[in-house]
DNA sequence: CCCCGCCTGACAACTCCATGACATGGCCAG
DNA sequence: CTGGCCATGTCATGGAGTTGTCAGGCGGGG
């Protein structure tokens, strides 16, 4: 999941802005002033920085030509006080990836950060699709098929057959998987991982009590072996 | 490399787009009002127009609607005061291929004209016409028949349905469809998306209640099965 | 002014997911 | 080698979240 970085001197903004962004599992940082925001800019290396333009210590205006002289072209998403020169904001000299007008809606801004997202890593998404045996994966499709039959799999049994054939041969701990599949914001038990390990082998693997693909490592996690 | 040809009479701006499609190898053309623009347009042959919808001389939407007329499919992506009708822009009437609604971000800006080259190039541009089982639709003259039977639909409705078939196969969230078929700017609820699909279904489903062709990806969107 | 398209909210039906209990199996200490 | 313990497999169940559907209201265009 993506790491969003909110830098906005109002709290109550900040909070709503924060939860708002956990509950949708996004691993969220938070900075109440500018320098503050800055360091985190550079430390931390987030996906995107939701900015707000007037801030104490460093400016959202100069937070965003520091980072673009430095050569970082993370995602900025500007807050801006109505009217404030929305052309200005726009790449044009500043930088800034999109902007959203105070007061504003916190539907649009989610959406807003979401388009922008799926925008730049649509550019690095991994493999779409696997195949391994006699099973087909299309993953864009959400359809698979073991011996040409179609095999009817839920979102979250293609996330994580994603995500292990993505490190193929690699062990995946359970914990990374609940990070990368279910989101930073949500915590559900490793037993739900093991769940959907077998709700996976059970329509996937030829013998599922001997599984052949999707193996067990004892205290450490699962694999994918092609 | 393409070449564009950007028809704009706000100086910043058409100086900080120039800067930037240079910087990204394009060959680019420029013109400050709409007489000069068309001019360039047929005589220099652009791959694609960026055009300002309000030009002094000659309207974006004149010069759109007249190099239509002269039968010149050139690329071209309109740039539109928020909130104008992204309907009609796209629609026949005019003839645009994109839109992009002002004040823009020039990342997002740069990634339609990015999206529209690719497309041409690979000749998938989202067709014209669409035929699935007894339905035909044809999306310039926003007509649609079943059975031989004219069908009504809504704009809206041509509008999901056409970005569902322009990636036939491939699940759509509803955020992307709220992305491309409202647009920039506009965000209405998700739950917006499954009435129109609902509508879509009534209309051209043989079983609206077992959909064939429009099918449901629980958790994930829908998918459009040719 | 009315009409149509659009958006929203409410409700019910349904899917998927998380959890806990129990069974089984692997690993280590003795 | 073997018992005990912790990890994993398996399964049933309740609940949370999603979707289909419908009615009502709003606004723009004729």
């Amino acid at each position: 999941m993506s790491r969003i970085l909110v830098i906005e001197d109002d709290l109550a903004i900040l909070r709503g802005l924060k939860d708002n962004f956990v509950a949708e599992g996004y691993d969220v940082l938070v900075a109440e002033d500018g320098a503050e925001g800055y360091r985190l800019a550079r430390e931390e290396d987030p996906d995107l920085i939701v900015l707000d333009l007037m801030l104490p210590a460093l400016s959202g205006y100069e937070i965003c030509r520091k980072l673009r002289d430095n050569g970082d072209s993370v995602l900025i998403l500007m807050l801006t006080a109505r009217g404030e020169e929305a052309d200005r904001v726009l790449g044009l000299d500043l930088g800034a990836d999109d902007y959203v007008a105070k007061p504003f809606s916190v539907r649009e801004l989610k959406a807003r950060v979401r388009a922008l997202l799926r925008r730049s890593d649509a550019a690095s998404a991994p493999p779409d699709t696997l195949t391994f045996g006699d099973v087909e994966v299309d993953f864009p499709q959400y359809e698979a098929r073991k011996g040409g039959e179609a095999v009817e799999m839920t979102p979250k049994e293609f996330g994580v057959l994603r995500h292990l054939a993505a490190r193929a041969g690699e062990v995946v701990s359970r914990y990374e998987l609940l990070e990368e599949v279910w989101g930073y914001g949500k915590f559900p038990t490793t037993r739900t991982v093991d769940n959907h390990i077998a709700a996976l082998r059970a329509k996937l693997e030829d013998d599922p009590s001997e599984p052949r693909y999707l193996q067990t490592v004892h205290r450490v996690g699962y694999k994918f072996v092609p």
